[in-house]
RNA sequence: CGGGGUGUAGCGCAGUUUGGCAGCGCGCUUGCUUCGGGAGCAAGAGGCCGCGGGUUCGAAUCCCGCCACUCCGACCA
């Protein structure tokens, strides 16, 4: 590899040469997505589909196992309700979709697409509460959601996105904490096991909270080019929504209160994070746990062996599909060069070659996407390999991003440094911050980087607490910095 | 929303300066020969030149307006 990656690629500009241009040429090139005709708008096509598809799957069922049910609520929202809670409007009045005619005429009340649905379920939420009994109320809805972007890119942030939004009651504050971290934590297991990403989990500053939360967790990734990706969020929203939604509850103790809730939520974002946190010159690399097809089988045919080599193929895919997505590439007038091209370039985690030698040997020749290692299995213990090496694979594509975001973090307590750092390294920038939002303010207009969180562990790499970055004042708290997405 | 760039066949582009038959490469279709890292030959198909208006005998080309994509800012859970 290297030397003549340019001939093999041709259709992918180098990753270095330009970071934006390389991810558009993956998500075009492999057909994850295609330009719609609406500003911001994209078609999700069978193959990025089909990731989210997996996204769905794996998560839904960690949401399910943590007690919560699925429900759907209505994709419009009433002007009237969504300016009941003022900072929330405020946060997202820039970038709402009105719909103000319906069946040709003139609605008398406009209505909004939802940016997010907290206002619709909480409105819903006030009929379906009135006991202790009826807490917890854990719900969680897959949708898409509308907010009206100026700057748009495909999967990271457009128009219009799809999405699971959990919204839950709880009667005590100590509840809804709990709910709010437990699910963070069940987002960081996901990423990490499922898209092998590497996160960082922790709080939000102030100014980067969701518009209308008590507090806001995230966890965040680094991207290949150095910089910040918010992965997920999840927030305690406190009393706020409760008190302008008017929900409340009769406690055990015999008072009329109002519950405490969260928010949380992951996007087509995370098929963006996968792009951007794996894939190399020569296109995508996949994690097999989410891949659309863990393994592709290329047949190499020649002359006199043909019919041999498609028989055993196939013989080979059928048995594999029993457990895996596997697929056979008997396409004629390819060249197995190309299909092998094609297929690395989509991400197929792994490659299964058949051909004449392979008959001969009894088994077939294994690629993987991440490192190009070749080896030889036989067939004998295919059933038992195959899976084996997904695993590996998985595992070193994790392996891969944490010892990536190891190598991209700094830890810097100079402000001249730390400047120097995001000029020339991006990257995480872990440091103290003194708390004040002016500081933070004024780093983000001398540097262009914001805090991505307040770390939960910082595990010895950096005191727990020291001279803020900016201003110097002591008793600063650890924070990562970064230019983010 | 401000500044720059781009829009011609599925993709990449030339043609626009100086108005006059719609072009090239790749891909696609069909056939034959091939096939262990993007095969070869032959014959084909494919165009509201981003959209709308204007100037002109005549517009991909000149003028006005709009739209989309893209980069950099601003904004953004």
């Amino acid at each position: 590899m290297g030397t003549n990656e340019k001939e093999f690629v041709k259709e992918i500009t180098p990753r270095n040469e330009d970071f934006s241009q390389w991810y558009l040429d993956i998500v075009l090139k492999s057909e994850m997505m295609d330009y719609a005709p609406v500003k911001g708008c994209m078609a999700i096509r069978p193959y990025g589909y089909a990731i989210w598809e997996n996204i769905q799957q794996l998560l839904d069922r960690r949401i399910k196992a943590t007690g919560h049910e699925n429900a759907y609520f209505p994709l419009f929202i009433p002007e009237s309700l969504l300016q009941k809670e003022a900072e929330h409007v405020e946060g997202f009045a820039p970038e709402v979709a009105w719909v103000t005619h319906g069946g040709g005429e003139k609605l008398t009340e406009r209505l909004v697409v939802r940016p997010t649905s907290e206002a619709i379920i909480c409105q819903m939420y006030s009929r379906w509460i009135q006991s202790w009994r009826d807490l917890p109320l854990l719900i969680n809805q897959w949708c898409n959601v509308v907010r009206w972007e100026k700057n748009t890119r495909p999967f990271l942030r457009t128009s219009e996105f799809l999405w699971q939004e959990g919204h839950t009651v709880h009667c005590t504050e100590v509840e809804a904490e709990e709910e709010a971290l437990k699910m963070l934590g069940v987002y960081k297991e996901f990423a990490e096991t499922e898209l092998a990403i590497p996160v960082i989990s922790g709080l939000k500053s102030e100014r980067e909270k969701f518009a209308g939360a008590m507090r806001t967790y995230t966890i965040e990734a680094l991207m290949a080019d150095g910089r910040a990706l918010q992965a997920g969020t999840s927030h305690n929203l406190g009393q706020h929504f409760a008190k302008v939604f008017d929900i409340q509850f009769l406690d055990k103790d015999d008072e009329l209160k109002y519950p405490w809730q969260t928010s949380w939520g992951v996007s087509t974002r995370l098929i963006g994070a996968l792009i951007m946190v794996h894939g190399d010159d020569r296109g995508l690399k996949l994690p097999p746990r989410v891949a659309p097809l863990q393994i592709v089988v290329v047949p190499i045919f020649t002359k006199k062996g043909r019919e041999e080599v498609l028989q055993k193929a196939k013989e080979i895919t059928a048995l594999l599909g029993e457990n895996f997505r596997v697929k056979l590439d008997e396409r004629e007038g390819y060249s197995p060069g190309w299909k092998f091209n094609e297929w690395e370039m989509k991400g197929v985690p792994l490659r299964l070659e058949i051909g004449p030698k392979d008959l001969q040997n009894d088994g077939v020749t294994a690629v993987r996407r991440e490192t190009g290692e070749k080896s030889f299995i036989p067939e004998k213990v295919l059933a038992e390999r195959i899976p084996e090496l997904l695993e590996e694979i998985q595992g070193e594509l994790l392996r891969q991003a944490q010892q990536f975001r190891e190598e991209k973090t700094h830890l810097v307590s100079d402000y001249t440094e730390f400047k120097r750092i995001l000029e020339e390294e991006r990257g995480f920038l872990l440091t103290h911050w003194c708390g004040d939002p002016s500081c933070e303010e004024n780093i983000k207009e001398e540097t262009k980087s914001t805090i991505r969180c307040l770390p939960f562990e910082v595990s010895g790499k950096i005191s727990k607490t020291g001279p803020c970055v900016r201003c110097g004042k002591e008793e600063g708290a650890p924070v990562y910095f970064a230019r983010a997405y």
